[in-house]
DNA sequence: CATCGTTATGCAAGCGCTTACATCGGTGCA
DNA sequence: TGCACCGATGTAAGCGCTTGCATAACGATG
């Protein structure tokens, strides 16, 4: 593997000059740059990073930790990041946290301590006090992403507002008869967001005089299927009779609207259906949704670390409000008659 | 940032004792080793991943280089991956190769020789000679996961097999007009699994004495909604009129019985669909599929780098044949009268 | 022509570890 | 008792870069 040294002597000039010269400073003459350029390539030299890293403190890599790989929602928003990491040239290491506590401890413990990144996008993650602590205590920019977090520099997501945003939808088209598919409250207990789409599903619906009615909620595990079984069930269920239904997450209203055709129902004719998220079966299933644009959201996310780790000057804003829309589609319509 | 030497004046030894008790090597005594873990607990004292890996050459952190992050079967075996490297004590780097092919480049020419992985697994990327050999030439354990490689150690999925299988499943329940969705041949240049399914398609095809039909193919980009076109095209195509279609994945299988159910078909009665991933959504949908276990293949892989890592005695054995299995549902049946 | 400022370059000291080699007590054995 | 040997520990030389500081080279200026 060729060094430094190699690349200095055959373009003669020092150490110093090639690392100057290759990592880009000013105080570099043109003419040398170009040698040393010519001779690096020339002899298939690369920087090594872990000895850069040492003498500089630099490691030009981004940690993401990240709860799921396999979700949509998740690859989409890692997508996301991954598209503006690598464009800057950094790359990306990957601490893909799991239930299982220990595991989890030791990513924030261990992992993460190990000088091996720059900046930490932790990514839906709903971080204890001590975790935020950890990772502030890392001394770099972190950036989270969703969920409320007090400590750590967010950008969030107003879940209340996306609950809010597709129930209304549903009253403006005159149903008052809205089902519900969300979080298990049970599964609920250090994950708050599904819980704050029900709030501002609840809402919205006090907001309007209409009382939410328990059996008009169903809870769905956030999968197609998940928001099927649901579905059937709250439809099935005597005197329930909703002429809505808004779901949690896109996977969940698709899993409904298969569930709703499979008892008969047409949509949007007898029954409305909405989800959140913007998943991108929306526009085949022509679903009405929230969009929360995840790819947007893991972007953006990377730019401001990676802006915080090119300027230190500005540091992290501590909270930033990720936009969201709402699309209508054809899943959702008046109430008939 | 506590560092090594805190450490071994915390626990009376010297720095080279607190190396040596932290890695686990045989050669210190026990109740030293207890001596410094509880010293490098109580200061909070995690190594320096760049120090170490300058002086040990060492970085315990896998490369995976990947074409998609958002696409199911990509997420799914990056799933796999994850799972064995992160229980190893090992970090993942992310290297998400996009079509552009400057970036690419530069993938393989400098960001995978910055010498800040152990070892690599290139996942279903059509690597051409110059890539493999850069990849080799990396000095360090290398794994594709499937596509043939002629170069490389290769974990590869038998995509004629594959094809064959779904196939003959099909001609096994009586059919003999089965239409095939699969890669747009133009879009195949530099991606051969596809048209390798169709390969096996039509040699399932012939050995049974059946000649493969033009009219019965349509090309189809490997998503739903891709299937659900496709499908569309091939079922109103005149004349054409199959009693089954295979996919050659199951994303296109199940946009394909979307499709068929918009258009009157009943599955399996009036139109038999298989498909080709194990997605997990088959299930659902009922759909019978030739699963290749991704997450299994990307385990598995992560499993033979960090074995070769571990114990460089033995090699990566050039080529294994990743297991498949026909899964039966109900989106296939006997052709009926 | 001396002085000073500027810019390009070199020198060399680390960055925080790992590990080959040296050292030092003990043990076992003749 | 003496010697070889072995395991536990320490010493110190790097690993391959970056960067503060010193120096050189060159104009510009008075």
């Amino acid at each position: 593997m060729v060094g430094i040294d190699e690349v200095a002597r055959a373009a003669g000039v020092s150490t110093a000059t090639v690392s100057r010269a290759l990592s880009g400073k000013h105080n570099v003459s043109d003419s040398t740059r170009e040698r040393v350029q010519e001779a690096a390539q020339r002899l298939g030299y690369v920087v090594s990073s872990s000895a850069s890293s040492l003498a500089s403190g630099r490691t030009r890599n981004i940690g993401v930790v990240i709860p799921h790989l396999d979700r949509w929602f998740f690859s989409t928003l890692l997508s996301g990041i991954a598209e503006q990491v690598t464009r800057a040239g950094y790359d990306i290491t990957l601490y893909n946290v799991t239930p299982d506590r220990e595991h989890r401890r030791q990513v924030f413990e261990t992992f993460l301590r190990r000088q091996r990144v720059d900046g930490v996008i932790a990514v839906a993650l709903e971080l204890g006090e001590h975790e935020s602590k950890t990772l502030l205590s890392l001394g770099m920019p972190v950036i989270a992403i969703g969920g409320p977090n007090e400590l750590l520099p967010t950008l969030s997501i107003d879940d209340v507002g996306l609950g809010r945003l597709a129930t209304e939808h549903l009253l403006a088209m005159g149903h008052l008869d809205i089902g519900h598919i969300g979080a298990d409250p049970e599964f609920d207990i250090d994950f708050h967001i599904p819980s704050s789409r029900r709030h501002g599903f609840e809402l919205a619906l006090r907001t309007s005089g209409v009382e939410p009615r328990p059996e008009l909620f169903e809870p769905g595990d956030f999968t197609i299927e998940g928001g099927f079984r649901a579905a059937k069930q709250l439809l099935g269920r005597p005197g329930a009779s909703p002429t809505a239904i808004f779901a949690a997450s896109d996977e969940m209203a698709i899993g409904a609207m298969l569930a709703a055709r499979d008892l008969g129902y047409r949509v949007p004719e007898d029954l409305s259906i909405a989800g959140i998220d913007g998943h991108e079966l929306g526009r085949f299933f022509d679903l009405t949704t929230v969009d929360q644009f995840p790819a947007g959201q893991g972007a953006r996310a990377a730019a401001t670390i990676l802006h915080e780790l090119e300027q230190p000057a500005g540091s992290v804003p501590d909270r930033e409000e990720l936009p969201y829309e709402l699309v209508v589609r054809g899943s959702t319509a008046r109430i008939s008659a």
